[in-house]
RNA sequence: GGGCGGGUAGCUUAGCCAGGCUGGAGCACCCGGCUGAUAACCGGGAGGUCGCCGGUUCAAAUCCGGUCCUGCCCA
């Protein structure tokens, strides 16, 4: 599977004078010249037309390559001596050559198809500067060659050097042209380019647009320009491969090189490409499966002098081969102690030859260092002379690598492992996106663009860093990173810490000690403990599911959303009356709920987050071993309740519905109504019948109804279709329409539906003119959510209405306590001066210092009066009426 | 030039494979609320030519063809 090769074509980088593999060129734009050359046929007063932006390649130009099928031209110009021109140029591409030569005329004489010009032969335009090109070695050489590469582009007419690149080296093996490649290691002109020898044909990466003096490009296109061949010259920018290492534009040259024969296993990397399980799936199926359709024997030697050396020795006088597979063997033929395998001491290790009297030597080349880490799965098990630990651990199960790495490390280990193994070592891969600035560009340190990790975890934290990097996109998608994706990420991490010191905090109030029921016999009472538990069950088998699939930002998103949504937003939020006061049961049954939910939680957290997990895991149970170390959670089947988990969605939709409905009507949820009634499918009343207390908790509301389908009290209205209305009773239609308007819709409803005629105020009415529509009553505000409405009952009662005004005013007797900055439990004297009159809440105003003075009391750590304010006293407005307040700070 | 991704609100994104609910979220913005989780937090609102053009279909963000922009890789 390993041969020697003397190929045309090879990309080789002339600063680190080496070979390159095909994984080791970048391609990146730059500007280069762009020229158009005609060769002058033999027997013919027409030339052929070629292109190119490597000037310095036609030297080596050993043949014209034009596709059988397009349709060439010969085209009659005028040139700028006002001399006649016959070209020869692809019939789509005429415009292009004449446009670039600044030709105004263009006859077409005759057409053909490119397979009728094969074997036309040309002057090799430098054929007087090298002696090389005054003979002819082989039939097609100096002739138009066909080939299936060429396009009609530029000119339709390919400039071939089977020396100096693959395809051309290819066609050239194809028809029997010899490589010619008259160019050192170093990118200079050898003795065989005659009058060339000597110029330096590579450039710098800074080296763009016009060639430099002295350079072959600029000699080659002047001497061109002189001989009367050059028709156009100008500059081209185009993607063009460079040396990966030091960006140097690499040449193709002719070189010898060894060569792993990976081509003769394609089939088998193919079907092995099949088997390994790719993330995401088009990984696999179709970018590394292109990319090893369309590999190459892989290049594996190099011109260098740091690597692993070549281990091959070959016979100084017959040239016999051998590969050494270990330091053993080498000392053994040798009768050395090999004190190092690299060079410079293994190049002194001989052998004698097995075949003749001559003696081994090794080659001075050394390996590719893609081919070090193409065989890392079983080199690093320190393969092959511990067997044992191979057997163990080969193949590796999952491999994780940027998208870049089709053609680098997916490939190379695919190709190394297919070659020695017979298999490719590794069963899964995950290919990951890259990390790009917020428009989506690379950061790149000349752009400036970078977003450096150091400071985001210095702002941020690591991790709302890691957060940051796993939670916004899926990891084989690029991301677009900025700063604020690691703040929002800070605040849904800042949310989960304030749920654990919320429960922290009391627990140790209460002098609870961590314990985690398993619940499989005797679930919790309560159904809101019931509730996040299941949904906690539910969170564990999602997130468990997505990183099974490496899906981790949904993975990391189901934790989100059950950390903000149902843990802080509604769970927390619901029982923080619970943890304030509550009988020692309630408290104890809280408490086991959320130690069980910040356990779980902070475990399937730990592999984003594994700080705060672990500070979360360690609060709760201060003896036990890290978080890292414990089980993976495993959803608790007893505690899921899907019927649970439906209602208390619609629970949460009916309250958010509630709220759009009181804000329309700036109806304040501090103001408790009377009731609300709700119309909508079974889940609705299932959810009224068992969630009552919540729905009435969330939405102040004194009673909660379920009306089914519909409810009753809604009002019916008849409604006029005016254009039936109008043709039939013209002007007389206004009339008709209040009267549709007037009628009692419950009685004439189903009148109209039988298809009746019913008659109002004189008219006749047909049921084409008359629809239905229910509104809402009086002092009633609705809302729809998802398969139902919330009427909410606006009729206050002077109690409700004192309580509402209770509620302001405390809200008020706050914000002056935290305006003063009291402290928390501080008790301050207040007086409260409420007006005499106060319109239509003057009922409920002259109820609040009996009913909800204790309450005002209490709950704003306030010794209360009502009096007269004084003047220091901050008056507020509450609903159109004037309160005085005067804190006694 | 070719292969494979991505293009949905100002920004980050879900939905697309198996076409049909009013295209979901978060940030930012506007309005309001909370104040015993608090250098916090909660609710509501506004904001969308689903890159563009065409096709299939009763129906297209979703399927098909083309095209543009962008990322990775190749030539």
């Amino acid at each position: 599977m390993l041969y020697q090769d003397n190929r045309g074509g090879l990309s080789w980088c002339p600063r680190c004078e080496t070979a390159l593999a095909q994984a080791e060129i970048e391609y990146e734009d730059r500007t280069d010249p762009s020229i158009f050359v005609r060769f002058p046929l033999k027997d013919d007063d027409a030339s052929l037309v070629i292109w190119t932006t490597t000037p310095w390649t036609l030297p080596a130009n050993n043949a014209v390559a034009v596709h059988p099928d397009l349709t060439y031209a010969r085209v009659l110009v005028t040139d700028h001596q006002g001399d006649a021109l016959e070209l020869i140029i692809e019939e789509t591409c005429i415009d292009t050559v004449t446009n670039a030569a600044g030709f105004h005329d263009a006859h077409v004489t005759e057409h053909m198809e490119g397979r009728e010009l094969e074997g036309l032969a040309y002057e090799h335009p430098f054929k007087d500067a090298i002696p090389y090109h005054q003979e002819i070695r082989s039939n097609p050489e100096y002739t138009v060659i066909l080939g299936d590469h060429v396009t009609a582009d530029k000119t339709g007419l390919v400039h071939t050097a089977t020396g100096h690149g693959k395809e051309d080296y290819e066609i050239g093996q194809e028809v029997g042209i010899v490589p010619f490649s008259p160019v050192g290691p170093d990118g200079t002109y050898t003795e065989k380019a005659g009058e060339f020898s000597g110029l330096r044909v590579r450039k710098d990466s800074e080296e763009q647009g016009e060639p430099p003096e002295g350079h072959a490009d600029a000699v080659v296109t002047a001497r061109l320009d002189e001989a009367g061949l050059l028709l156009a010259s100008g500059l081209e920018e185009h993607s063009y491969g460079h040396c990966w290492r030091c960006k140097t534009p690499i040449l193709y040259r002719t070189t010898e090189q060894w060569f792993l024969a990976v081509t003769d296993v394609k089939e088998t990397m193919l079907e092995e490409v099949q088997r390994v399980e790719w993330t995401p799936e088009w990984a696999g199926a179709s970018r590394q499966r292109d990319w090893v359709e369309n590999a190459h024997d892989w290049c594996i030697s190099r011109q260098r002098y740091w690597g692993i050396p070549l281990p091959v020795w070959i016979c100084t006088s017959c040239d016999a081969q051998e590969v050494i597979s270990d330091q053993r063997t080498l000392e053994e033929k040798s009768g050395d102690t090999v004190e190092d395998l690299h060079r410079p001491w293994v190049d002194e290790v001989t052998f004698d030859c097995s075949a003749c009297e001559g003696t081994m030597q090794r080659v001075e080349d050394v390996l590719d260092v893609w081919f070090d880490s193409a065989v890392a799965s079983w080199a690093s098990l320190g393969y092959p002379s511990d067997e044992e630990t191979f057997e163990a651990w080969f193949p590796c199960d999952l491999i994780i690598e940027g998208l870049d790495q089709t053609r680098g490390w997916f490939y190379s280990q695919l190709a190394a492992g297919v070659t020695s193994m017979g298999r490719v070592p590794y069963e899964e891969v995950v290919m990951h996106g890259f990390v790009h600035d917020e428009t989506g560009t690379p950061m790149s340190k000349s752009i400036g663009n970078i977003v450096a990790p150091g400071d985001v975890i210095e702002a941020f934290g690591v991790d709302a860093t890691r957060w940051s990097l796993l939670e916004p996109s899926a990891p084989w998608d690029d991301l677009r990173y900025g700063e604020d994706t690691a703040r929002e990420a800070q605040r849904t991490l800042n949310i989960l810490w304030n749920v654990h010191n919320f429960a922290t905090q009391y627990m140790s109030m209460d002098g609870y000690t961590a314990r985690e029921p398993d619940w499989h016999e005797d679930p919790p009472e309560r159904a809101l403990d019931r509730w996040i538990l299941s949904r906690m069950a539910t969170t564990t088998g999602d997130v468990t599911r997505y990183m099974e699939k490496h899906a981790y930002h949904r993975a990391a998103r189901a934790l989100e959303t059950f950390i903000l949504e149902d843990l802080s937003r509604w769970y927390v939020s619901l029982n923080r009356d619970r943890a304030w006061r509550s009988e020692p049961e309630a408290k104890t049954s809280l408490y086991d709920t959320l130690t069980v939910t910040l356990s779980t939680t902070a475990r399937l957290l730990a592999p984003f987050v594994p700080h705060m997990a672990e500070a979360i895991w360690k609060d709760l149970h201060p003896s036990k071993q890290t978080v890292h170390a414990q089980d993976w959670p495993e959803p608790n089947p007893a505690l899921r309740d899907e019927a649970l988990e439906a209602r208390m969605g619609k629970a949460r939709e009916i309250v958010e519905a509630t709220s759009r409905a009181r804000e329309r009507e700036k109806l304040s949820t501090r103001w408790p109504v009377p009731r609300i009634v709700l119309a909508g499918n079974k889940l609705v009343g299932e959810t009224v019948e068992t969630l009552e207390d919540v729905l009435s908790e969330r939405t102040n509301a004194k009673t909660v109804e379920y009306a089914g389908d519909a409810w009753e009290e809604l009002e019916l209205v008849a409604e006029p279709i005016p254009d039936e209305i109008g043709p039939i009773f013209r002007g007389e239609a206004p009339r008709v329409m209040e009267a549709i308007h007037a009628a009692d819709a419950k009685e004439i409803k189903p009148r109209i539906e039988a298809g009746e005629t019913v008659t109002l105020d004189g008219f006749d009415v047909t049921p084409k003119m008359v629809t239905f529509t229910t509104e809402v009553p009086e002092g009633i505000l609705g809302a729809e959510f998802e398969e139902g409405s919330v009427f909410v009952d606006a009729h206050l009662t002077p109690e409700m209405e004192a309580e509402g005004f209770a509620r302001e005013l405390l809200r008020r007797i706050q914000e002056m306590r935290k305006e003063a900055d009291l402290e928390m439990e501080e008790t301050v004297s207040c007086v409260v001066e409420l007006p005499d009159d106060a319109g239509s809440l003057t009922d409920a105003v002259e109820r609040v210092p009996d009913e909800w003075g204790a309450w005002l009391e209490e709950e704003g750590r306030i010794a209360l009066t009502f009096d007269d304010a004084g003047q220091d006293a901050r008056a507020w407005e509450i609903e159109d009426v004037t309160v005085r307040i005067q804190l006694d700070v």
